[in-house]
DNA sequence: GCAGTACGGACCACC
DNA sequence: TCCGTACTGC
C-alpha cells in the first residue's frame, strides 16, 4: 500500500490519507481524481474498514466497474467485490428491490425508461382528452421530473399554490391531475421511472426510520464522485445516509458541472462546506493530462464564468502545439477536414484510430462526420444517439421479457400485444384500457378475467387475447428454471418476432435480425458473467435491471481501434490524444436554447471547458459558414467560445481577420432575468457575407468542388451510379459484383452477388454501397 | 384491423 | 432530414 501512496503528489496523498469526517475534494480536469478515489477506498480497507461498510457512488456503471477492478488489483478481488459501488440509480434500485414492499412495490418492479414514460404520458393526455398542443408530453414529463427531483409529490403539489398558479398561467390547469394519473399508472404497473428510484428511496428513508438506521449503520463510509452533478433528491439521500457517522467524502469539479438540465444542482458542491461541520477540503490542481497550451486555453475560457470555486489548474507538461481553429464552408466540408486531418496525423505520428475523438454538441451532427470518415475508410464508432437497447426490434424483445417478469407492466404489454400482428387492434385495446382504469387492475389481469366481464369484445378477439396471455404464461413457467439467455432465445422464436423480421428481405429487416442476434450474444455474456458471482444466477430479472440502467457511456471503448464520435456530455471523464470539437457556432454551441440566462450560458461554457480538457496533445476547433439544420441550409456564425480563448493559445488556420466574430465580450452579457425575446431583437440579424479572404491553395481546392454560390451547395448524392459488372463494397456484406440494376433515381434497385453471402437485392437509396 | 401515405414538428445534452 | 401520428381506403 505504501508503494501506491508514494506515487501520489502531496494534495492527492492528503486526500487519500484523511480517514474520518466530512471532506470535499475539488479536482481540476485531469488531476488524478479517479486515482485518489481508488487509493482512498483501498486505503480505508487496508486500515481495516470492512468493504461491506463502504458505499461509493459513481456517475456511470462503467466508472464503478473500472474503479472496482483497480481496487481489486490493490487489495485483492475477494475483498473488493463486497464494496457497494455503482450509480445512484443502480445502487438504490437494488435497495428498493429489497425494501420496496414497504412502499407497496413488488420486488420485481419494472424500471420505465424515458421512452416508456413518454408513451405513458401520451396515452394519459389522449385519454384525458386534453389538447396535445397545449399539453406537450415532453414538457409535462420534464416538469414532473423536476417535481420529483425536488421531492414535490402529488400531494405537495396540490398544497403548493404557487406551483399550481404557474401551471394555470401556462394554460395548463390540469397539470396536477396529469401528475397524479401518471404516478398512479406507474404504481399500478409495478413500475418506477428513473426519478422514482431516487424519490422512492427518499420516501423509504424518511418514512421508515428503522430502514434508515439500518443503511446508516451499513454505510459507515460514503464516497460520491462527480458531486457537482447530483440533484436535490440525490443530495438528500447522501445527507440522510451520512448523518450518523459523517464519514462522507465528495469529489467533483464545479467547472465540469454540465447536467443542470436534468436537475443537477451546482450549489450542492458550492455549499458542501456549509452543510457539514468541520469539513476538510482538498484541492487537486495539477493537471497530468494535457499540454500547457490546452490547460491555459481552457483556464482562459472558464475564467469568464462568475459562479465558481477558486481553483487554478496548472501543469508541468510541455507547452505543446497551439489549439488549431479552422473554418469550413459547410458541414460536409467540416467532415472532410476532420477526416483528412485524422488521416494525415495518423500517418505522421504513427497514431492509432483510437487516439482520436470527434466531439459535438448534438447527435445530429454526427452524420456529416460519419460520411466523411467512411469515405476515407477510417474506422469509427459512434457513441450515444440511438443506443442499441433503444432500437425498436431490441425494445420489442425486451418488452416480452419485461412482461414475463412483471405482467402488470402496461407499456411492455401495449408494445407487444399486437406485434407481430395478432388481430388485436386499437379498438380492443381502448376497451381493455377503459376496463383496467375502471377496475383499477392491470390490462393483463383484465384479459385473464375477460369471460367474467362484459366488455363488448367479440368471441374471435377474445380467443386471440387468450392465446397471447397463454403464451406469456408459458414463458413465465420456463423463466422459473431457465436463465436469461434461454428465455431470450425462446421469446425471439416463439413470439414470432424472428419470423416477422425474416420475412421482409430488405437490408433493414436483415439488420434487425442481426441486432437480435447481437442481443442474444450480449445476454449470453451477461449470464456467464453473472454465474461467476455468488449472489446472482443470470436470471431474467437481473438482466432486465442491468439493461434498464445501462447507458451509452457504459460501453467499453474496448480494444477496437476506432475513432470515437460522441457528444461532449458523453465524453466527460474520458481523454484522447487528439480531439476535434466541431460545430463551434452560435445557436449550436452555445445552443440557441441556452442563451436566455447567464447560468445557462455558463453551463454551456463549462461544457466547452469539458470538451477542451479531454485533449492530451492537440485540439482542433472547427466551425462552418453554413450548415444543414432541420433539412435546410442556414447561415452560421462562429461561436463566442472561440473568441473567449486567449488568442496566444490559438493557431488560426485561415487568417484571423476573416473570422466574423460578433463582439460578445465587450458587452457584459446579461442578467438572469432578461427576457429572451428582447435579446433576440437586440441581436442584429444579418446575412453572413461570403468570406473575402485570400484563400489558401488547400481552400481553393475545396472551393472548386463546390458550386459558386454557397446557398446552392447540395449534399453529394448518396446513391452511387452503378451498372452491371461494377465491383462494390457493402458495409455488412463486403465485396461483390453488380449483376443488374433496375429503375432509376431513388427507386433504383440492384442485384449484387456478394463474395461471402451470395446474391442480394438492395434498394440503392438505403444500401451503403461503395464503388470500387 | 391494417397497410399506405401525407403531414407537421423536431434538434440539446441523459440516468 | 427523419420520425411519429393521423387519415384514408380496403
Amino acid at each position: 500500500m505504501q508503494d501506491y501512496i508514494d506515487q501520489l503528489n502531496e494534495a492527492q496523498r492528503e486526500a487519500v490519507l484523511q480517514k474520518d469526517g466530512p471532506m470535499i475534494v475539488i479536482a481540476g480536469a485531469g488531476s488524478g481524481k479517479t486515482r485518489v478515489l481508488t487509493f482512498r477506498i483501498a486505503h480505508l480497507m487496508h486500515q481495516g474498514v470492512d468493504p461491506f461498510n463502504i458505499l461509493a457512488l459513481t456517475f456511470t456503471n462503467k466508472a464503478a466497474r473500472e474503479m472496482k477492478n483497480r481496487i481489486a488489483q490493490i487489495v485483492g478481488s475477494n475483498e473488493a467485490k463486497n464494496l457497494w459501488m455503482g450509480t445512484f440509480h443502480s445502487v438504490f434500485a437494488k435497495i428498493l428491490r429489497i425494501e420496496g414492499d414497504k412502499l407497496g412495490y413488488p420486488s420485481n418492479f419494472t424500471i420505465y425508461d424515458s421512452n416508456d414514460s413518454q408513451r405513458l404520458m401520451r396515452s394519459i393526455i389522449r385519454e384525458m382528452n386534453l389538447d396535445k398542443d397545449v399539453y406537450k408530453y415532453k414538457q409535462i414529463l420534464s416538469r414532473i421530473s423536476s417535481f420529483k427531483n425536488s421531492l414535490i409529490t402529488v400531494k405537495a403539489y396540490r398544497n403548493d399554490y404557487d406551483l399550481q398558479e404557474a401551471d394555470a398561467m401556462a394554460k395548463r390547469p390540469r397539470m396536477g391531475d396529469i401528475y397524479q394519473e401518471y404516478v398512479e399508472r406507474c404504481f399500478k404497473a409495478g413500475a418506477m421511472d428513473f426519478d422514482d428510484l431516487l424519490l422512492r428511496t427518499n420516501e423509504l428513508l424518511t418514512r421508515f426510520p428503522d430502514v434508515l438506521a439500518k443503511y446508516q449503520q451499513r454505510f459507515k463510509y460514503i464516497l460520491v464522485d462527480e458531486y457537482q452533478d447530483t440533484n436535490h433528491s440525490q443530495y438528500l439521500i447522501v445527507r440522510a445516509l451520512s448523518d450518523r457517522f459523517q464519514n462522507i467524502c465528495v469529489v467533483g469539479d464545479d467547472a465540469q458541472s454540465i447536467y443542470a438540465f436534468r436537475g443537477a444542482n451546482i450549489n450542492n458542491i458550492l455549499n458542501f462546506q456549509r452543510d457539514y461541520d468541520e469539513v476538510k477540503s482538498f484541492r487537486l490542481e495539477q493537471n497530468y493530462r494535457s499540454t500547457n497550451n490546452i490547460v491555459q486555453a481552457a483556464n482562459s475560457v472558464i475564467d469568464k464564468n462568475k459562479t465558481k470555486l477558486e481553483k487554478v489548474v496548472w501543469t508541468e507538461n510541455e507547452p505543446g502545439s497551439k489549439i488549431h481553429v479552422n473554418r469550413l464552408m459547410n458541414d460536409a466540408e467540416e467532415g472532410r477536414f476532420v477526416a483528412s486531418s485524422i488521416f494525415e496525423k495518423r500517418m505522421q505520428n504513427q497514431s492509432k484510430n483510437g487516439d482520436f475523438a470527434v466531439l459535438y454538441r448534438t447527435n445530429a451532427q454526427s452524420r456529416a462526420i460519419e460520411d466523411a470518415l467512411r469515405r476515407k475508410d477510417i474506422p469509427y464508432r459512434i457513441y450515444g444517439g440511438l443506443s442499441f437497447y433503444q432500437r425498436k426490434e431490441i425494445k420489442d424483445v425486451l418488452a416480452y421479457l419485461r412482461l414475463i417478469v412483471n405482467p402488470k407492466d402496461e407499456e411492455a404489454l401495449k408494445r407487444v400485444i399486437n406485434f407481430p400482428t395478432r388481430g388485436i387492434g386499437q379498438t380492443t385495446m381502448d376497451k381493455l384500457s377503459l376496463a383496467a382504469n375502471h377496475y383499477k387492475r392491470s390490462i393483463f389481469e383484465i384479459i385473464e378475467h375477460i369471460d367474467k366481464l362484459d366488455l363488448k369484445i367479440n368471441r374471435g378477439t377474445k380467443t386471440k387475447l387468450g392465446n397471447f396471455i397463454n403464451m406469456i404464461k408459458s414463458f413465465q413457467i420456463s423463466a422459473k428454471r431457465e436463465d436469461a439467455f434461454y428465455m431470450t432465445e425462446l421469446v425471439a422464436k416463439k413470439s414470432g418476432l424472428l419470423q416477422e423480421f425474416k420475412k421482409d428481405g430488405t437490408p433493414e429487416g436483415i439488420a434487425k435480425l442481426e441486432n437480435i442476434e447481437e442481443l442474444l450474444n450480449g445476454v449470453q455474456d451477461f449470464v456467464e458473467g453473472q454465474k461467476e458471482l455468488v449472489d446472482a444466477t443470470g436470471s431474467l430479472t437481473e438482466f432486465l435491471e442491468d439493461v434498464a440502467l445501462a447507458t451509452d457511456m457504459d460501453k467499453d471503448i474496448g480494444d477496437e481501434d476506432r475513432v470515437a464520435l460522441m457528444t461532449i456530455h458523453l465524453a466527460k471523464g474520458l481523454e484522447f490524444p487528439y480531439v476535434y470539437i466541431v460545430g463551434l457556432e452560435e445557436d449550436l454551441f452555445p445552443s440557441a436554447m441556452s442563451m436566455n440566462t447567464r447560468s445557462e450560458l455558463e453551463e454551456e461554457r463549462r461544457l466547452f471547458y469539458v470538451a477542451l480538457t479531454r485533449a492530451e496533445k492537440e485540439a482542433y476547433l472547427t466551425y462552418v459558414i453554413s450548415r444543414y439544420r432541420w433539412g435546410k441550409l442556414i447561415d452560421a456564425e462562429p461561436s463566442r467560445f472561440i473568441e473567449e480563448i486567449d488568442e496566444s493559445f490559438l493557431d488560426f488556420m485561415v487568417p484571423k481577420d476573416d473570422y466574423k466574430f460578433k463582439s460578445f465580450i465587450d458587452r457584459d452579457i446579461f442578467d438572469d432575468d432578461v427576457d429572451k425575446s428582447k435579446l433576440r431583437q437586440e441581436k442584429p440579424k444579418k446575412a453572413t457575407p461570403p468570406p473575402s479572404h485570400k484563400p489558401t491553395e488547400q481552400q481553393l481546392r475545396k472551393l472548386r468542388k463546390l458550386k459558386p454560390e454557397g446557398k446552392t451547395i447540395s449534399k453529394p448524392a448518396k446513391p452511387v451510379n452503378l451498372k452491371a459488372g461494377d465491383l462494390v463494397e457493402h458495409e455488412r456484406f463486403g465485396q461483390g459484383t453488380v449483376i443488374e440494376v433496375n429503375g432509376a433515381g431513388i427507386d433504383a434497385k440492384a442485384s449484387i452477388n456478394f463474395n461471402s453471402s451470395g446474391v442480394k437485392n438492395l434498394i440503392l437509396k438505403f444500401a451503403k454501397l461503395k464503388k470500387l
